[in-house]
Order: structure tokens, then C-alpha cells, then sequence
DNA sequence: ATGTATGCAAAACATTTGCACCTGG
DNA sequence: CCAGGTGCAAATGTTTTGCATACAT
């Protein structure tokens, strides 16, 4: 199936591709760094150089199949488009990320482009907190 | 006056210190990145290095006088703080910014992140568009 | 076959750090 | 005087690129 994702944005199906392809449909957290996905392929016995993740991650987000994230700390983190848009909530201790959508929210940032003056095409919104989630090993920590 | 502010904070009266406080007051646009302001401060005759420049705006930014932004784009703009909260659009052809604070997206975020068991620390909000500022050399370009 | 993709090593960036020297209080 | 600040060069971490080889169609 994704070997159609793949010809129908008109990139070859190769072996990195449909492997990186792969790892970001599996992994949970869904939220990868190239070096992550470059360890994972290592993991799985896959020898895969990190220039090519860095290639096919520009490719496939040039293609919308992965959407590049910049949360705090320098690397970007990548996801698997599924096709509706949402927002990100990080918690700054352990990394924990949530999804969420916010319909008030989008539209308010349509209302206050157009005041402004701009043809709004893309926003990046991260809340950042301290979750409560029982994997944070910082939870409840003071 | 800023000399009240550098030892409020703690930090000696310095002459790199108060020329790059200087030149984030004075300069428009407001964001500027490290190297804009090493270029200005060289522009300006004074022999400072990139590092120490780097190094105060982290010092800036720890005592609150900065905010640190991260546009798309690698490299990280700095700001004077002035007290209140905001948040950007930026112009993807021109780089111009403006600036908005919306208390319906500020209630919205504080909602949403007790909904998913967050203690919301701060957040960074981007809208990217295209502005139709007169200086955007992209205006009405098709 | 042939245009693309890949791996590797090297380059390119943005940013940080080590260290000897300088300077503000 | 001396803790703290600075300049320079070198190190760091992330991402990109050049090039020779390998692969998909």
C-alpha cells in the first residue's frame, strides 16, 4: 500500500524508503528524530546511512507524506501525516508528546491573519508544561 | 538606565553587554538573530565576538530581558523583552514579523492543557503566511 | 540502459566551550 | 585585587552535499 504512497509522489520504491516508511507507521512515540529513525534501522539490521534519512525525510515531507516539527532543543522531529492537522503539547521534563486539535483556536488564527493582513499558509503551535503522564519520570517530582 | 537592568540581574556592566542591549532597543525590525547583531555591532565599530554575543543573549535570555524565538529556518531570533506576552506572524517570502496577542487563543491553550493533565509553562505560537506589508518585495507576486 | 538513489566522507551551519588575557567594582 | 567577562580558535551537534557506485524501471 505504501508502495503506492511512494510512486504516487513520484519517488522510486527503495528499500530505505519503504523501510523509513515503515518505522515511522510502527513507532510509538510517533514523534521521531532522524537520528531515532536512524537508530531504529540499525536496530532492525538495516544498513541505512543517516544522509539518506536526512534525504528521504526532506523528500517525503516535500511530498506531505511527513511533517517536520521544531520543538525546543535544536533537532527537528519528524511525523507520518494522517491527514488532519493538529497541534502539539511537549512536556519539557520527559519529552511526553500530546496531540490535539482546537477548532476556537484555528479559527481565531484565520481572524487574526487576515486583520494583519497576511494569507495565513501554515502556523506551528507547541504548548510546553510538565504532564502528569505515568511514563514521566519526572512526575510528581519537585 | 539598561545599567540598572544588567545589575539588577546580577550581571557586571560590561561594554559588549550594553551595546548589544543597546542595539536590540534601537533596532526595527525588533528580531534579530546573533549574527545580525554581531554584523550591527561591527557596523558600528565595535570589536566584539561572536561568541560573547551568543553568550550574553543566553545570559539576557535566562534574566528575561530576551525572549529566544525559533523561526523556520535554523538559526534563532532574538527579542527585547517588553513585559508582555505576544505572539508572531511571519512573512515566508519576506521575513517581515508582526506581532498579536489573542486572549481567546491564551484561554483556549491554559483549557486545553489541563485537559491533557498539563501544567503549562509557555508556548510558542507562529503563523506563517504571506503579508502584504508595502516593503515585502514578494507583494502581489504571483 | 539510464536516470535516480544511496553510502560515505567531507562540508556547511549554528551554537558552545576551553583557555589565556583583560576589566569592572 | 580578583571574580567574572571577553576574544579567539577549536569543538560540538545537526543537517547538507559531492561524488563514485548501485539500483529501480
Amino acid at each position: 500500500m505504501e508502495n503506492q504512497d511512494l510512486k504516487r509522489v513520484g519517488l522510486k520504491v527503495t528499500l530505505p524508503r519503504m523501510k523509513i516508511l515503515e518505522i515511522l507507521e510502527m513507532a510509538r512515540p510517533r514523534h521521531l528524530t532522524a537520528e531515532d529513525i536512524y537508530r531504529l534501522l540499525l536496530e532492525s539490521g538495516e544498513e541505512i546511512g543517516l544522509a539518506t534519512v536526512y534525504r528521504v525525510l526532506t523528500q517525503f515531507e516535500a511530498a506531505t507524506l511527513v511533517q517536520r516539527l521544531h520543538f525546543e532543543g535544536g533537532q527537528a522531529v519528524f511525523e507520518l501525516a494522517r491527514g488532519h492537522h493538529h497541534d502539539h503539547i511537549v512536556c519539557s521534563e520527559c519529552g511526553h508528546v500530546e496531540e490535539f486539535y482546537d477548532e476556537v483556536i484555528e479559527t481565531r488564527q484565520k481572524v487574526i491573519a487576515r486583520e494583519h493582513g497576511f494569507e495565513i499558509r501554515d502556523h506551528s503551535l507547541i504548548l510546553y508544561g510538565n504532564c502528569q503522564h505515568e511514563n514521566c519520570p519526572y512526575r510528581n517530582v519537585e
